[in-house]
DNA sequence: CGACATTAAATTGTTGACACTTTACACTCG
DNA sequence: CGAGTGTAAAGTGTCAACAATTTAATGTCG
């Protein structure tokens, strides 16, 4: 046995701190839109508003650079970081990876109370779907998608996709379904519980993928008929 | 067309910083080795180095920090990161999704002029492998891989590639490869190339993300092998 | 001699001030 | 009246000093 791993950490004691906490909060007010998305963020006034100086500010803002949430331009300042289609498209792919990834080690590695609690989601997710309840369907697909990656047992995978999904919030045009495309939607969701149940890690990763995908394309159809739509009105 | 797509951007200017320098230059004195992982970094010291404040040199350490590379413990200091075995297996699992990703995407837009470097870089490690020879082996291994990440055509999927191989580098112990070994993996890239020649986005997925994953398992090999001589020793 | 409390040194955390750059605005000139 | 120039304000970049915390060292008591 290793001298260095440790039994028991201790490091539990104050592991906050000022410019995380910041971090925390800025980020919080990124993503529910209190910052407006391609903006300028004022350090000065950012500072007041929580009653610190700049330092710790500007710490949190490098953080959030790191982490994809705004840009930073020298002796201009930090903005809001806004995608552009093609970005967003880029995201959706390395996503579809990762969870594609994500779904192929759960298929792998069953363990049960696994597929119960997925059952159980698209349960819910087919009733919202039927009742074209996108309010209800929302934060369950979520969390449908969300609890596959926690239980693939990877935390690099987890972190990762977690981090993508965030600066995926960036992007405020695509979050919406419409009509039947929520029960497309689950019927993927159904082939891909069903790929993991069987252990077929290959169809898991395949199945996983491809909703992936088709969420990219619908996005991607809405976001042209937008973008028509602003066409016409100029 | 949108006003605020640009035809021609001219934010090359002062498009470094002080705080930037400072977390290449520090990033590559810890990947050099110039700083010893697990060790501590002192600000202070630091600092005088460059002949700055301190400042600069937090807000270069908050970045590393979201990069994975170092480690911040509030009123302790910062570390550089030390990875155990464990979380580097899950990063080799993300790797090769990752990677298992890039060959899908490349076998599915094939182009000219892709295939053609691939080979001939096939052919140097081929004879690199014949001779035994790491040391000539181990950058063209790096080269093929990157290329084939590249020619993707995905940027985001690039950056957390690369983002997450520089993380893999805070690991060292790995980096060997003995023997035949060479040839067995060499012989796991020609499948690689195969099937993105034959366009099957499929087979380029699994073919890779099995040789990232067989990477894994001869790295754990030997780690494992280590782990028992460090054992007799004591 | 070892465990514990006490004190001093070292190090991180935070701040306010100052220098520099960018941006906004008023002014001048064609 | 509009393009261009110069100036003032606003904002970012950097620093050095001070406060708070942790760590190391010293001394004390059982």
């Amino acid at each position: 046995m290793s001298s260095s791993s440790a039994a028991h950490d201790v490091s539990f004691l104050r592991l906050t701190s000022l410019p995380m906490l910041l971090e925390r909060e800025i980020e919080s007010m990124i993503l529910d839109g209190r910052l407006s998305i391609g903006g300028r963020i004022n350090e000065n006034q950012l500072a007041a508003t929580f009653g610190v100086s700049r330092g710790p500010v500007r710490e949190a803002l490098r953080s959030l650079e790191a982490l994809g949430l705004v840009e930073l331009l020298p002796n201009r300042g930090v903005f809001i970081r806004s995608l552009d289609i093609a970005q967003v498209v880029e995201m959706y792919g390395v996503r579809a990876a990762l969870f594609g990834y994500a779904a192929q080690l759960l298929a792998g590695r069953m363990e049960a109370g696994v597929v119960a609690p997925l059952r159980a989601m698209l349960d819910e997710m087919a009733e919202a779907a039927r009742a074209h309840d996108f309010d209800r369907y929302y934060p369950l697909n979520f969390a449908f998608h969300d609890f596959i990656v926690e239980q693939a047992g990877n935390g690099v995978l987890t972190a990762q996709y977690r981090g993508l999904v965030k600066q995926l919030r960036l992007y405020r045009a695509g979050n919406l379904m419409t009509g039947n495309t929520l029960e497309l939607s689950n019927e993927e969701h159904a082939r891909i519980v069903a790929a993991i149940e069987q252990g077929d890690p290959l169809a898991a990763y395949q199945t996983s993928f491809d909703h992936v995908e088709r969420g990219k394309e619908r996005l991607l159809a809405r976001s042209v008929s937008l973008a028509h739509a602003e066409e016409r009105r100029a």
